[in-house]
DNA sequence: CCTTGACTCTGACACAGTGTCAGGGCCGAG
DNA sequence: CTCGGCCCTGACACTGTGTCAGAGTCAAGG
């Protein structure tokens, strides 16, 4: 018979968990005095806790350690938690690489540069959107005054198709872009100037194309803060990132753009937010 | 303008932490109408809102998210962070790597024998130690009856001499061996019979050795019950899962032996705790 | 037998980050 | 005016562990 802080000092575990466990039924002592309320353990029940902590260290919570231990489970069921435990290992895993990978990037930013980018670039979800759009084509993404230009006049003409039609906008305008060469080699893009409308009919012959944008996984998105003139900054910004994290953009470029605040009489006001869907 | 609802799936966040981090006064929004109490956020705090997210996607906490950003962290102390922060994930990767580890090597016995080890052998740190003991030698790890008949006898005198000497044994009695060749390729071992004594005093001439236990940071350790003779069982199966989960026994052997249970007349019913230091 | 110091008891609060629920305003569309 | 969808606050929950306060217990030594 140990008391209290014998048995912990045995097991290597606080007393303090020690009377946890007893709350939660997980290990009882074999003897509490009626009196004094004095709990005690034996020998034999180091065995016990020394599978708690086995299965603890494994990683199980105390939840999954108590079905572990006392009722006794089937061969299948263990098989099947101690698969599930590998994954969650294996993916929080993957999560902690991808951590450390960003946290040297920031490390040699801050080793080359004597300061550390502020994080601008985030690794978010898209889910996916029905949106009405008007479409055009440009010269391709290293012309952005094309791009502009053919992009720019279809918003206007949207709007007033969407009022005249009455279909309400859900959501801030978006502009997203495709390659569509007419030739191999050709650098062609079709530009495309959307908003999202949510589960809202539309007629047939609106002049209107309805389209649902696909969910991306993984997107690498970075806010543009002023004038679209100067989006490539932040393109290059986020592209510097994807490379720097380890990642892989998903060519050819389905990148979107978010069109979050938009004065149309201050440019340099706007918010853009950029999103480059990306792998790895 | 947003709503805190629109910039929440803006951000990709929940409103409940917009609000919660409204409450640790992280990210405030830019407009609290008086009269409802809505919340409203701006297209610009969605570049704050990035940074925050950045930040806790390198796994800092939001207490140091919170100062990161409004305390502008000197460039050293910056770095000082990264670093910690790098180390604490690649500790617990390391950690995650050992439990991936054991947790295919319980997969891999469940698929290879049907069912899995109840875990009985546990890593844990051993304390140093403060003993009074006698010593003999055995003719080797092979030879138990050997250990057995050298080490049985110094218990009793051992006893003797504590209380003969007023010394008071402050833990359950250890035996603990050593190789000690006479000459090479001998495989004599020392035994030594011990118990702890904490810090008290003990005269120059009582015959007794006077010792501090090495602590020990990893030692792979089983409970054995039943009688000495058998402790080869459980010494197998320490040495097997030691194999199984990847360290190394710290040879030679200075595994250790408590005697946390050991009826004098019923060996059947003796537990000891086995001890063996690994690396790795 | 009494004191003292080491242990133990219970019950509570705390941490971090997030979900969820209840009970009640607010607002825009019909 | 009502209804549905947001939004508000405040609260409780989870996990695992530390720590603290106030009180009881026990063994050893005077």
């Amino acid at each position: 018979m140990f008391s209290i802080g014998e048995f912990a000092g045995l097991g290597r575990v606080s007393v303090r968990m020690l009377r946890h466990y007893d709350a939660i039924g997980l290990l009882r002592p074999a003897h509490v005095d009626p009196h004094s309320g004095y709990r005690f353990y034996t020998a034999a029940q180091l065995r016990l806790l020394n599978r708690v902590t086995a299965l603890k260290d494994l990683g199980f919570s105390l939840q999954q350690v108590q079905t572990l231990i006392d009722e006794k489970v089937e061969t299948a069921e263990l098989r099947g938690m101690l698969r599930l435990r590998r994954a969650e290992l294996a993916s929080r895993m993957r999560q902690d690489t991808a951590r450390l990978a960003q946290v040297d990037a920031r490390l040699r930013m801050i080793e080359s540069e004597g300061h550390m980018d502020t994080g601008d670039v985030v690794l978010k979800s898209i889910a996916a959107m029905r949106v009405v759009q008007l479409s055009g084509t440009a010269a391709g993404y290293d012309h952005p005054t094309s791009i502009t230009e053919n992009l720019s006049p279809l918003y206007p003409r949207l709007m007033e198709l969407m009022e005249r039609h009455g279909i309400a906008m859900t959501g801030a305008p978006i502009a997203w872009y495709e390659p569509a060469p007419s030739e191999p080699g050709d650098e062609t893009i079709a530009v495309h100037a959307a908003f999202p409308i949510g589960e809202a009919e539309v007629g047939p012959d609106t002049g209107l194309e309805v389209v649902t944008l696909p969910p991306v996984e993984q997107a690498a998105t970075a806010l543009h803060h002023g004038s679209m003139a100067e989006a490539f900054r932040t393109g290059h910004k986020i592209a510097t990132w994807i490379d720097d994290n380890g990642h892989r953009a998903v060519e050819p470029g389905f990148a979107r753009e978010v069109y979050l605040d938009c004065p149309p009489d201050d440019f340099d006001k706007w918010v853009t937010e950029i999103q480059v869907p990306v792998t790895g």
